[in-house]
DNA sequence: CGCCTTCGTTAGAAGTTATAACTCGATCGC
DNA sequence: GCGATCGAGTTATAACTTCTAACGAAGGCG
């Protein structure tokens, strides 16, 4: 993004071909999920022939991390454009929930069922800390301290065990805060996207929301 | 199970080897997860070759449906079993991440990232209506009432929408109790399962007892 | 004892990922 | 401008997968 126009044509139809395939990839797994993702398809989709796909990407494989990097690169934009607008923990609750909504199986391939041996890159696992920052940014204001004894034994253990958030200034209530909001909330929105709400008769928002005040309250 | 004994060697033998294949099948995925699951692979293993497996089950969706019945059954049973010691709603969530750690791909089995087209059959929602129920069972005693405004807010609504406990005679308290038990505990347990912590240093244990500390207060 | 159901086999179709070898066109250096 | 080189896309092929079809062999049942 910085130097621009230094890149030659090869590299200009390259990159826009790549990103062609990404995006049938994305359909084709908003359609059928990670798992109904077929290189063969893609290629027929876009008129060229099975292996032409490998000269963009190594694999299958390859091409699916490519797209939970994407997928963790586009939430921590959400979420730290929404925090930089001046959201407060609500508002990124609230913004988190959009972007699930907008791509169920997006969320999913970041927060869904692993693949036992899969251990994603280095870099992603930067992003993922991109997103715990942000949140323990937002968490930090308004730290309300424990309220419950329960509370506070959980405080004392995150006092000690801050190894996630070694970087950051966070007081443990702060830390509490930020964890819960992540584990709550994915919670609701997971089982939400997965539909097991369906046929309950009662509105995952309502839910959701409850849950976001109280985290704020 | 009713009346035994009444049964032809030949479905004895056919009983028996659908549970092998089963087995066989239970240890695939917690390899590879259920994506990784092949039919084939496990005829080699068995000492049969291929199409064999078709006597037993129409097609891998169908074995895969029954695993996800297994699993749901053996929840339920769980639930229901650690209920029936008289155990309450903390009780129950230990069982419930005993049951999780035990097998964490048969957890996702259920609560995992869904097949965009699947729809499970209708008993096997009946089954998870049955733990909904064991949970609203231990959710009744101690029905703390709503102790901040939006704690009441929710249960207003649930009030008005409990098609899912319609036969059910707990009160909205019970109902937000039960209701938050499943998607905080989820919460932890499905990123604890994806290894979403790994690395961060903490330990999941204590933030899942604070969780239920807070449940059962 | 004979029939007949059911099991397990092999053969094969249609799909997948992925590699190898090859052609052709564009780009780059001279 | 011209030749050499690099890279895109092709077909062929191997090794998988699920699943159907047709066949032989073994068992239980009347």
């Amino acid at each position: 993004m910085a130097i621009a126009g230094k890149e030659t044509p090869r590299e200009r139809y390259r990159a826009q071909l790549r990103a062609e395939i990404k995006q049938h990839a994305w359909e084709q797994i908003a359609a059928a999920g990670a798992a109904g993702l077929s290189l063969n398809a893609i290629a027929k989709q876009m008129g060229m022939s099975g292996p032409a796909l490998y000269r963009y990407f190594a694999g299958r494989d390859e091409l699916i991390t490519e797209l939970i990097r994407d997928a963790y690169r586009s939430l921590a934009d959400t979420i730290r454009a929404t925090a930089d607008s001046g959201a407060d923990l609500a508002g990124l609750g609230h913004a988190l929930r959009a972007w699930a909504l907008d791509d169920p199986q997006r969320y999913f391939l970041i927060y869904g069922t692993p693949v036992p041996g899969y251990h994603a890159p280095d870099d992603i696992t930067m992003i993922a800390s991109e997103i715990m920052d942000a949140l323990l940014d937002a968490a930090q204001p308004g730290g309300t301290p424990a309220d419950t004894p329960g509370d506070s034994r959980l405080e004392a253990h995150l006092a000690e065990h801050r190894g996630w958030a070694a970087n950051h200034p966070a007081p443990p209530a702060a830390l509490r805060r930020a964890l819960l909001f992540w584990t709550r909330l994915h919670g609701i929105l997971s089982l939400e996207l997965a539909g097991q709400f369906t046929g309950m008769g009662l509105d995952p928002a309502e839910l959701y929301t409850s849950e976001l005040r109280h985290l704020t309250r």
